[in-house]
DNA sequence: TGAAATGTTAACGA
DNA sequence: ATCGTTAACATTTC
């Protein structure tokens, strides 16, 4: 699921189960989702992933805080933080202590009874344990702004606008902007009408007009959308899609009618609508 | 059964 | 140096 608003959604939900209580416990059905550095590979495992983990026992969560697609974790007396990535299946639920740990269980975190597990069937997500003096700069690392933030067109041009590489790709590089995904990067893109391969330093300035509004506000609503504790509902859960070219491959543009397109470019599906968004 | 999947990064090739 | 593509990671679901 995640991408930028997922990972909010998770953060708020994490810091309103947890922030104030004590650890009282930890699970770790799945020792390799603990990694010494972000990575999506299991084989990247912490040698002492059990160790640390285990020290959270007796610490008091300090809540949490997003930056891109990076969640952070502090935890008090004594002072301790995790660095938290989703990937591409990663996600939190909440169950009473006692229950049996849930399907695609990797670590459990368990307050006053109830258990916070991180769920992640495909296992590129990951929980980093951290000295809390470097949480902060490294939630910043190598990003850009937070795409949730309205930026300036003009800033917005001078950081995504370089170079000729397709705009769609040049939204998605974390370190021009942080948080943009495959999804949300088409949505936005839709919304701006523009065609997601254009080159990116072809834009012209009433499209980054219209790009700087549509990022934030493409965000926005998907945090308000998902917003509560109920789990995230996807495209690939069966569940309706809630998007407006993404996964609509030749159905009706709900803008202009004209027939949804995609392609795959980088490995990656793109749909675009060739009335709106035309090259 | 094969294809595709929200993320990230390395490795090539042009 | 820059850009695009492909593969890899690990696993599930349609």
């Amino acid at each position: 699921m995640p991408e930028l608003p997922e990972v909010e959604v998770h953060a708020r939900r994490l810091d309103r189960w947890t922030r104030g209580r004590r650890v009282d416990a930890v699970h770790l059905p799945d020792p390799a989702a603990v990694r010494g550095t972000m990575s999506t590979r299991p084989s990247d495992a912490h040698p002492d992933g059990p160790a640390l983990v285990a020290r959270l026992v007796g610490t008091t969560s300090a809540g949490t805080v997003r930056r891109g697609k990076r969640l952070g974790w502090r935890f008090a007396d004594p002072d301790a933080a995790l660095l938290v990535h989703l990937g591409m299946t990663g996600r939190w639920v909440r169950r009473a202590a006692a229950d049996e740990p849930p399907r695609f269980a990797r670590i459990g975190l368990t307050f006053n009874g109830q258990t916070s597990w991180f769920l992640d069937s495909r296992r590129f997500g990951c929980v980093v344990p951290l000295d809390p003096a470097t949480l902060d700069a490294a939630m910043t690392d190598g990003l850009g702004p937070d795409a949730l933030d309205p930026l300036p067109p003009d800033e917005l041009a001078a950081r995504v606008g370089r170079g000729r590489t397709a705009i769609k790709h040049a939204l998605m590089d974390q370190a021009r902007l942080a948080g943009l995904g495959n999804i949300h990067a088409v949505e936005a893109l839709w919304r701006a009408r523009i065609h997601p391969g254009q080159p990116a330093n072809r834009l012209e300035p009433a499209a980054w007009e219209a790009l700087a509004a549509a990022i934030p506000a493409q965000l926005a609503d998907v945090v308000r959308d998902e917003d509560g504790d109920d789990d995230v509902v996807y495209v690939s859960d069966g569940g309706d899609n809630p998007f407006a070219v993404y996964g609509r491959e030749g159905e009706a543009c709900p803008r202009c009618g004209a027939a949804v397109a995609r392609a795959v470019t980088g490995g990656r599906a793109t749909f675009w609508c060739p009335g709106c968004q035309p090259a």
